[in-house]
DNA sequence: CTCATTATGATATAACATAACACTATGAAT
DNA sequence: ATTCATAGTGTTATGTTATATCATAATGAG
């Protein structure tokens, strides 16, 4: 449950075409299991977003897009990246106004206390403004933090924007 | 001092006039103390700022300034409103891409665990959707879990964005 | 007063995001 | 298989937020 994020970067010997499959079939079978369609365009975006652990703003998606299928507008990657959001494949990032694969889609359905209903669930984040990597943390600590402040203030949480920047471990040699 | 957030959103009877002068006061005496100017165009975006407790977009305050001054550039509106974050007299709420004055203007100087060096600290958020309030919190309890788990992960936080969205107590009526 | 520094004005453009409407694909019902 | 409603995508235009750049003005130290 607490989970104590113990350096969840990347390790230097990191399989990232596992870590992108891994996303990729989790992805169908979430939306498969909530009779979604994860189409071959909203597919090649989720894939494009794993394209790293950074973050990728849209129009980077885009363009990487154009590469491949030629001309492509902004409301075609905004409404992949939408339902990706919707089903909690992928997070927004807002202080970096930029796009990341969720880190605990193999998790879902198994319900760690942070949900606010079905497709999505609370992300919290620590962002390297050095290396750029960003990686979804889930803390029992912080999330009973959370709760017991909305509590005491009677204030009803829909979402929680939870974003730390700095350096990561490795990159304060 | 975890500071029990105890329904912090402004009550009825609110003197916001009073509210204001305060802000503007604490302001004046921090750039005071700091060496830096709160010129006339400062001083000005500060209190459209502080215009209410919901955090106000730089457009709009752009909008406000053009009503009274005729011609101004979005420039001087974001470069007023950068001087303003640098010096902690307002924050940036990532989450809505828009701005709010400080609510712990008076209380800077007494270092309260959190700072982030010089001018600004860390802030934190409850804002309701339903009235658009935006107040900022302060929890030991949350700050422990924060400095905490990044210990456990060792990760230097340089900036903390912590904006929970819901609805607030009066708005659940 | 001179001069370096800081602040503001002004123009242009970059970066991020959505509205609106047309067209196509999909799958269920007849 | 045809019809039809729904959901997905293409396309164009535009809205919203933010910054780069260079010119001008104000400020204050020496
Ligand atoms: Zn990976
Ligand atoms: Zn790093
Ligand atoms: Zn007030
Ligand atoms: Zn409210």
């Amino acid at each position: 449950m607490a989970s104590d994020v113990r350096d969840p970067f990347a390790a230097p010997g990191h399989d990232h075409a596992g870590c992108v499959m891994a996303a990729l079939d989790a992805a169908e079978a979430r939306c498969a299991r909530a009779g979604q369609r994860l189409t071959p365009l909203r597919r090649r975006v989720l894939e494009l977003v794993w394209r790293g652990h950074d973050p990728v703003g849209a129009y980077d998606i885009l363009e990487l897009m154009r590469d491949e299928r030629g001309r492509i507008a902004p409301p075609t990657v905004y409404r992949a990246l939408d339902f990706l959001c919707r089903q909690g494949l992928v997070h927004r990032l807002e202080s970096l106004q930029a796009f990341i694969g969720c880190g605990q889609a193999g998790d879902h359905g198994t319900d760690h206390g942070t949900d606010h209903g079905i497709g999505h669930h609370a992300a919290h984040f620590l962002i390297c403004q050095d290396c750029g990597e960003a990686v979804e943390i889930r803390d029992g600590q912080l999330d009973g933090a959370i709760s017991q402040l909305a509590g005491r203030a009677g204030f009803a949480i829909a979402n929680e924007t939870i974003e730390l920047s700095g350096r990561c471990a490795a990159c304060q040699s």
